[in-house]
DNA sequence: TGCCCTGCCCTCTTACATCA
DNA sequence: TTGATGTAAGAGGGCAGGGC
């Protein structure tokens, strides 16, 4: 084996002892390129095969003692696999195999549960940032609005300082809490838009859509 | 300390049972 | 009859512990 190949393949061990499910998902063709993975042959009533017994299905009986243990504890040591097996008139090498593949049921199971959780939460966090986005946009308007008030006004009381020496008191009075009311933020409308999960527009640039 | 053996586990795969 | 689905079991490989 060359240099290389042996960082290949201790680059390869180090990434299936991190993510060994990955490894085991992407890794077939590069290791069946030097080791095929054995096949296992087709065994009609063989000789091997539970001497010779055709498979198989456990009794619902069994199946629930099983499942009883499995949901006390998922692993599984010798004695309580030997106590298991005897109990349930089965060979504990069947009660390992049990084990082993209710373990994978679970893990998938869990696996479908966790991706289900974060789909929801993330369609949840896309419809806040909507609704966020909506509510700033509606609010730009408003301080639009109120600048424009404010121009008014002030060219208002431009004309009548001119006039008048009491400028000062009636810009004060322009100024005073009526523009407040407006600028509330409370009670925005429930009009929310939704854009699709994957049509994401970063920062403000899905406001050009509307202008 | 390094090597080998053993047992257990995980993952992928196959074979078979069952059902629509 | 046939395709889809569920599951028992085989196979390959990793890892840890014990003996030498």
């Amino acid at each position: 084996m060359t240099t290389q190949m042996n960082e290949l393949h201790d680059q390869m061990a180090l990434i299936s002892q991190m993510y060994p499910g990955v490894y085991s998902q992407i890794a077939p063709q590069q290791a069946g390129e030097s080791k095929p993975r054995r096949r296992r042959k087709k065994n009609k009533g063989g000789e091997n095969s539970l001497s010779g017994a055709k498979k198989r299905k456990l009794s619902q009986e069994q199946v629930n003692l099983l499942e009883l243990n499995f949901g006390n504890e998922h692993k599984l040591e010798s004695e309580r696999k030997d106590r298991l097996a005897s109990e349930l008139g089965l060979d504990p090498r069947q009660v390992a195999v049990w084990f082993q593949n209710r373990r994978a049921r679970w893990k998938n199971k869990k696996l479908e549960e966790e991706y289900s959780k974060m789909k929801t939460a993330h369609e949840g966090v896309v419809l806040e940032k909507c609704r966020l986005e909506s509510e700033v946009l509606k609010l730009k308007e408003q301080l639009c609005e109120a600048t424009k008030e404010i121009q008014r006004l002030g060219e208002r009381v431009d004309g009548v300082s001119s006039n008048s020496p009491s400028s000062s008191v009636l810009s004060m009075e322009a100024m005073d809490p009526p523009f407040l009311g407006e600028f509330g933020v409370e009670g925005y409308d429930q009009d929310v838009f939704y854009i699709g999960e994957n049509s994401y527009i970063h920062g403000m640039e899905w406001m050009n859509l509307y202008i």
